[in-house]
DNA sequence: AGCACGCCGACT
DNA sequence: GTCGGCGTGCTC
C-alpha cells in the first residue's frame, strides 16, 4: 500500500510561532526533506507566513491532520539553535508566564540574518584588454588594480580619485568586468594578550578566582567594586580567559550611551572592536552580527538586554555590567530581567556569568553573602586615589534661609572649589524650575487633567509640565479658579531654580545645566557633557543623568541638593535606588584626581540611607534593608518570590491578589505589597493599578498562576502579570 | 453608501 | 503579534 511505504510517509514537526499562544503548532515537513528540533522555518499561520523554530520532531499530533498545513521554507543555510538555546527560551517562557514562541521571537529578531550575505558587486580588470583611449583618469583605475584583486565600484572610484562614471566607461568598452565579491570577511579576533594592564593586587585576586569559576560550571561571580576601581580590567581577563578556552563571551550593558566609551576601552585591550547588539544598530550590521554569532566568528558582543537572546554557537561567559541597574528589566512584551535571565542561562549551559556593580542589588548582595555568589570586592580606587570626603547638612538645623535651597555649608565649599579652579557638581534629580505651582490667594494648586499629577513648572520654556504623561500648558497670568493676578508661587526646587541661586550667588562662575529636558535635544546635552568634561564649565547643575558613564576630570565638589528626594514614596525599592543613585553621584567627586569632597543636605539624618552613605559602609545600607524587611514581617530576602500583577482594572487586580493570598500554605503565606512601583507603571500610561505579591519559594508561583489565569474569571484586557523573583533559588 | 476606528477571536 | 470580521458612528 502506498502509505505503508516509508518513501511517501508524511512527516510532522511542531513549531513555535511568534505569536501568543501556549503551545507549539503541528506543520506537515514537505516531502522529501528533514528537519531537527531547532531547525528554523518559515511556515504559513493564518493570512500570512511567520519565521519560527522547529520545537519537537514527529511530536503525538493532537489536531486533526486534514487541518495541518506545510512548512513552507526551511532555512537549511542557518545552523538549527542548539538544545541550550532552547531549552533557555522554555525556561524564561515558563518563568514570565509567556507563550514560548513570543520568547522565540527575541532570538529571530533579525529576518535577514537567516539569508546568506547577500555578495558584494564588483568589478575586476579582464586580462589583457586595453582602452580604446587611455586618458589618465582610466590611467589611475588601472595602476590602482594593478595588483589584480577585485574591487567594489565606489571602493575603487575611491582609491583612484575618480568619478563612478569613469568606471562605468571602462566596463562599457570590456576592459573591466563585473563580479560578485565574496561577502564581507570575518571580523578579526580579539588579540588575548594584546594590551593587558598591569592589576593592583585585589584586582589581581578577583581575576585569578574568576578564571577558577570556568571550571565550577554555571557559577556565579559578584564583583563589587567601588567607582573607579577597575572592574571593567578584571573582568577583561576573565573575558580573555574565555577566549583562551575557545569561547564566546558577551557583556550587557544597561543604556546604550555606555557602549561606546567601553567598545574603546575593549580596543585598546583586545586590539579589535566587538560586536555590537542594540535597538540602534542597522539591520544590515543586525544581521551581520547574528550570523557571526551563530557560526561563531563573532567572539564578543557587547550589547544591551536583548543581546542576551542571541544564539551563540559557544558562548562561555556573561558578564552583567552595572547589574542593579533596573534598565536591565524589560516591561512590555516578555516582561524579564535580563540580569536574572542571564545568570539562568550560564546555569543552564554551565558557564560562568559575572556580575558587576559599585553597587549591587540587595538580591545579589544577599546571594554573595549566603555563598551562591562568590563576591569579589575591589575597595580601593585603582588610580589610588581616596574617595570623597562625604559630610551631612542638617537642613533642620544649618539650612538655608527661606526660599533659598543652598546651605551656607555647601555654598561655602562651592566658592572654595570655584576659587581654585575645579568644578562643582550640584545634583538634584527634579527637571524643571518648581515641582509645584499653587495660587496664594485660593490656594489652587496646578494639576495634569490626564493623570492628576502636580504639574512642573519650566520657566525656561514658559511650560507647566506633565512628567508622568508629557501634557503641558503656557502658564497663566492669573490663577484659573480665582482669576487674581500675580498671585501664583513655585513651591520647591527644581535644577532651573538652582541654577538660578548659582548665578545668582556666583555671577562670575559659568553654570551649565544638565537635564534630558532641556531645548536643543540629545547633541545639545552631548556637547554640553563634552563642555562639561573638558572643563568649559564651573558649576554644574544636574539630574541623574550626570550619574552614569560620563567621567568628569575636573570635578572635585558633589553637592547633593535634596538627598531625602526619592526615600518617601510607596515604591519598595526606594531606599535601595536612592542608595545607588547617590553612592554613584558623590562617588563621581575626585573620580579621575582624587581628593573630591561630597555634602548631602538631608532633613532625615538618621534615615539609614543616609547614614550608610556618610559612612561609606554599604554593608550598612545592606543590613538595613534585611533588618526593615523583616520589621516589615516580609519574608527575607533571597527566599522569596515575587509577583506583579498589574492591570487597568483595580478590582481584578486585587481580586488576583487575594485568591493567591488565600491559595498560599498558611504557613508560608503569601504577602501583599501593593500598589508597589506603581508610579512606574503609572509614568507608562499603561497601568491604573499594579500590586506586588510575594511568596515563598517552596509555593509554585507558576503553576498556581497559569491556572488561576486559566479558571479565573476573565481578566480584563491589558492585565499583565509579571514575575520579580530572584530565579537563584529555582535553579 | 463608504469608510475610519475599535474590539474580538483565531491562528496548526 | 497580526490579521480579518464586524459593529458603531460619522461625512468630501
Amino acid at each position: 500500500m502506498l502509505f505503508d511505504d516509508p518513501e511517501f510517509k508524511e512527516t510532522i514537526a511542531s513549531v513555535l510561532v511568534p505569536v501568543a499562544v501556549p503551545v507549539a503548532y503541528t506543520y506537515k515537513v514537505p516531502a522529501g526533506q528533514s528537519v531537527v528540533p531547532g531547525t528554523i522555518v518559515k511556515v504559513p499561520l493564518g493570512p500570512r507566513e511567520v519565521v519560527g523554530a522547529v520545537w519537537d520532531v514527529e511530536p503525538d499530533a493532537a489536531i486533526n491532520p486534514k487541518k495541518l498545513k506545510t512548512i513552507s521554507r526551511i532555512y537549511d543555510t542557518t545552523p538549527p539553535l542548539d538544545d541550550d538555546l532552547r531549552r533557555f527560551v522554555d525556561w524564561v517562557a515558563n518563568w514570565t508566564l509567556g507563550a514560548p514562541g513570543m520568547v522565540l521571537r527575541m532570538v529571530l529578531r533579525s529576518e535577514e540574518a537567516l539569508e546568506p550575505e547577500a555578495p558584494v558587486p564588483g568589478v575586476r580588470r579582464i586580462e589583457g584588454a586595453e582602452p580604446d583611449r587611455l586618458t589618465s583618469a582610466r590611467r589611475r583605475v588601472l595602476e590602482t588594480m594593478e595588483d589584480g584583486f577585485a574591487w567594489t565600484k565606489s571602493g575603487l572610484a575611491h582609491a583612484a580619485g575618480v568619478s563612478l562614471s569613469v568606471i562605468d566607461g571602462l566596463l562599457q568598452q570590456n576592459v573591466l568586468e563585473t563580479v560578485s565579491l565574496p561577502a564581507s570577511p570575518p571580523p578579526p579576533k580579539p588579540q588575548i594578550d594584546f594590551a593587558p594592564k598591569p592589576l593592583t593586587a585585589a584586582q589581581q585576586a578577583a581575576a585569578e578566582g574568576l578564571k577558577e569559576n570556568f571550571d565550577k560550571g554555571g557559577s556565579v561571580a559578584l564583583i563589587d567594586g567601588v567607582t573607579g576601581s577597575g572592574k571593567t580590567e578584571v573582568y577583561f581577563e576573565a573575558i580573555a580567559e574565555a577566549l583562551r578556552r575557545d569561547r564566546q563571551a558577551l557583556v550587557l550593558l544597561p543604556e546604550i550611551a555606555l557602549t561606546e566609551q567601553f567598545l574603546r576601552r575593549f580596543e585598546q585591550r583586545f586590539g579589535v572592536y566587538p560586536a555590537e547588539w542594540h535597538s540602534e544598530i542597522t539591520p544590515k550590521k543586525r544581521a551581520r552580527v547574528w550570523r557571526g554569532v551563530a557560526s561563531g566568528d563573532v567572539r564578543v558582543v557587547i550589547g544591551a538586554r536583548s543581546s542576551l537572546f542571541l544564539p551563540f554557537k559557544e558562548l562561555g561567559l556573561i558578564i552583567v555590567d552595572e547589574e542593579h541597574d533596573a534598565a536591565f528589566k524589560q516591561d512590555d512584551r516578555v516582561p524579564y530581567s535580563a540580569r536574572d535571565m542571564a545568570v539562568v542561562r550560564g546555569h543552564l549551559s554551565g558557564f560562568p556569568v559575572i556580575l558587576a556593580s559599585a553597587t549591587p542589588s540587595v538580591e545579589s548582595h544577599v546571594n554573595a553573602d549566603l555563598g551562591r555568589y562568590a563576591l569579589y570586592e575591589l575597595p580601593e580606587r585603582a588610580s589610588g586615589a581616596a574617595l570623597p570626603d562625604l559630610q551631612e547638612i542638617d537642613m533642620r538645623t544649618d539650612g538655608p534661609e527661606r526660599g533659598r535651597w543652598l546651605a551656607p555649608a555647601l555654598v561655602h565649599a562651592i566658592k572654595d572649589t570655584f576659587a581654585s579652579g575645579d568644578q562643582s557638581l550640584l545634583f538634584l534629580n527634579r527637571r524643571g524650575y518648581a515641582p509645584l505651582t499653587l495660587c496664594r490667594t485660593c490656594g489652587h494648586r496646578f494639576q495634569c487633567a490626564h493623570c492628576s499629577a502636580w504639574l512642573v513648572e519650566h520657566r525656561f520654556q514658559k511650560k507647566l509640565v506633565c512628567h508622568h504623561c508629557g501634557h503641558f500648558e503656557p502658564v497663566p497670568d492669573a490663577c484659573p479658579s480665582c482669576q487674581s493676578k500675580d498671585s501664583l508661587v513655585a513651591c520647591g526646587p527644581g535644577v532651573e531654580r538652582i541654577a538660578e541661586e548659582v548665578s545668582d550667588l556666583f555671577p562670575q562662575a559659568r553654570t551649565l545645566i544638565l537635564s534630558s529636558d532641556l531645548p536643543g535635544g540629545p547633541e545639545r546635552l552631548k556637547r554640553e557633557m563634552k563642555i562639561v568634561e573638558e572643563g568649559g564649565a564651573d558649576i554644574v547643575i544636574g539630574t541623574q543623568l550626570v550619574a552614569k558613564g560620563h567621567n568628569f576630570p575636573k570635578m572635585k565638589l558633589v553637592g547633593v541638593i535634596d538627598a531625602d528626594l526619592g526615600l518617601a514614596h510607596g515604591d519598595p525599592r526606594a531606599a535601595e535606588k536612592t542608595f545607588q543613585l547617590l553612592a554613584q553621584v558623590t562617588g563621581r567627586a575626585g573620580r579621575v584626581t582624587g581628593g573630591g569632597k561630597g555634602f548631602l543636605q538631608t532633613y532625615n539624618a538618621d534615615h539609614p540611607v543616609i547614614r550608610a552613605l556618610l559612612s561609606s559602609n554599604k554593608n550598612a545600607f545592606y543590613l538595613a534593608e534585611i533588618e526593615a524587611r523583616r520589621v516589615a514581617g516580609l519574608p527575607p530576602f533571597g527566599r522569596l518570590a515575587a509577583v506583579v500583577v498589574s492591570g487597568p482594572d483595580k478590582t481584578f487586580a486585587e481580586g488576583f491578589a487575594r485568591a493567591l493570598v488565600r491559595a498560599a500554605p498558611h504557613d508560608e503565606a503569601v504577602t501583599l505589597l501593593g500598589p508597589a512601583e506603581a508610579a512606574l507603571a503609572m509614568v507608562r500610561g499603561r497601568y491604573r493599578y499594579r500590586l506586588l505579591a510575594m511568596a515563598p519559594r517552596q509555593f509554585d508561583l507558576q503553576g498556581y498562576l497559569r491556572n488561576w489565569l486559566a479558571s479565573g474569571p476573565k481578566p480584563s484586557k491589558g492585565l499583565r502579570v509579571q514575575v520579580d523573583i530572584d530565579p537563584q533559588h529555582f535553579l
